[in-house]
DNA sequence: ATACATTTTATTGTCTGACATTTAATCTGG
DNA sequence: CCAGATTAAATGTCAGACAATAAAATGTAT
């Protein structure tokens, strides 16, 4: 692990580098103890604070943890899937929110990947996620429900398809995708004719889960795809027009 | 933006937080300047260097980007699809060489997502994308090639198809699946004969994306798919049977 | 000898103050 | 008006100190 002292990079993220390089080759494996931070000040041939940037740097990426007190000391994390899981849909969510996406190819992008897995969830469905699906379609049925309320429930519903599939590194990979689309799904509006409609999709859904019907359940989530970016537009429709009487008032 | 100075957690992971919070519901926008290190260690109460430890965390997520100079200072960071992609790939490349994934779950994700984009492939491709398919092809076909070189352009190929869906989205969180694997792909040696038959195998890919015939496609990735399993278990069975002998030996 | 209380020690967390480096803005002389 | 020198503001780095923590070592009483 070296570093070089004369680049223009930043020492603290030149170590950061280095100490990551280590941890991904191998060389460094799950909870190993890093040597101190005064034992790696002195290896790189750099002052404590400028080692302590470095190991944060390592730390806001979970890939060490730090422990006071005797015998303490920065171990190598061993990265498990909800610590990835919740770095995604930070990054996720941030990468919609500053990049101008669209609501269509956000949308695409979800339900192409949410119909990957839903053959698998099809075959491999436990009464425990059916419960759950079941659960929150009762939920979204109820009356009162604020529209926040309603994306939370929507989210747990489609995060419980994609469960279903049983293969963690796909639930890791989708969960970006699903949770990030919350933000643009919050800014619908949903009225009392359009939660009824997505109710009786989320039922036919459930359905085709629970007869283990991969084809059905294809024609759903498609239904329900067509159906949510119908909602969007319109609400995008509404929001122009809005614009327009707008501008159209002050000149 | 307030912390808990009683809190057990450290400052500076709590300042990151409340930074990070602020970027996320909007209160910081991409390009404003945060306040200079001074004014943010007056505003917490606590020194430049637990400032800075924070703004490293914040860095390392590629939040904020740093400028030197006069009228420098961190500014919110617009975050880039190739930035995320990065972290995405690195997460993801941890996630499994950490977590004991199996073979079989990694490869099911991976060609699930990938066979999730492949209409969309088909139905968009470029001339440009097919351009690129072709080319890796002809490069796998090659004599002297590497494992390591043959894998590299096996994920080129793939970036390709799944690129042609035309959605960044989706490619941003494919990329992970897709190059996550390397490291599993590169165990496994490949013969004059498998190379064959993946060329062979790539070559229908291509064929079905320039038809645009996503049927065809989609049967020719499931083949793959089965072929890159037997692969891989022919790798681990020869594996167990050269542990059996060295127990035998021992023994 | 063992269980419990105390002390020691290693380590991270934080602070203070200083200097180095970089870069944009400002000033100054031609 | 322009080019170069100067200034100022900001981050980058360093050194040394003290606080807080938690494990290990030590002492002590039963």
């Amino acid at each position: 692990m070296r570093i070089d002292p004369d680049s223009t990079v930043d020492l603290s993220a030149q170590i950061a580098k280095a100490i990551r390089d280590a941890i991904i080759a191998g060389d460094l494996i799950v909870d190993q103890r890093l040597p101190s931070e005064s034992e790696l000040a002195d290896h790189f041939d750099v002052s404590r604070p400028t080692v302590r940037e470095a190991l944060k740097r390592l730390a806001a990426q979970s890939l060490i943890r730090t422990q006071r007190g005797a015998s303490g000391g920065a171990f190598v994390n061993r990265l498990r899937f909800e610590d990835a899981y919740a770095q995604q849909v930070t990054t996720s969510t941030l990468l919609l929110s500053m990049n101008a996406v669209s609501f269509d190819v956000a949308c695409e992008a979800r339900y192409a990947l949410e119909r990957a897995c839903a053959p698998l969830s099809a075959e491999r469905r436990t009464p425990d996620q059916l419960a759950t699906m079941r659960a929150e379609i009762h939920r979204q049925g109820q009356p009162g429900l604020t529209d926040e309320a309603f994306c939370a429930s929507d989210v747990t519903f489609h995060r419980a398809l994609v469960d279903g599939a049983g293969n963690k590194v796909l639930s890791y990979q989708l969960a970006g995708a699903v949770e990030a689309m919350q933000p643009l799904m919050n800014m619908i509006t949903f009225t009392a004719r359009s939660r009824e409609e997505i109710v009786a999709l989320h039922t036919d859904i459930a359905n085709a889960v629970e007869a283990q019907d991969a084809p059905k359940l294809d024609a759903a989530l498609i239904k329900l795809e067509a159906y949510t970016r119908l909602l969007a537009h319109s609400v995008v429709k509404s929001h122009e027009n809005r614009a327009a009487e707008k501008e159209h008032k002050t000149a």
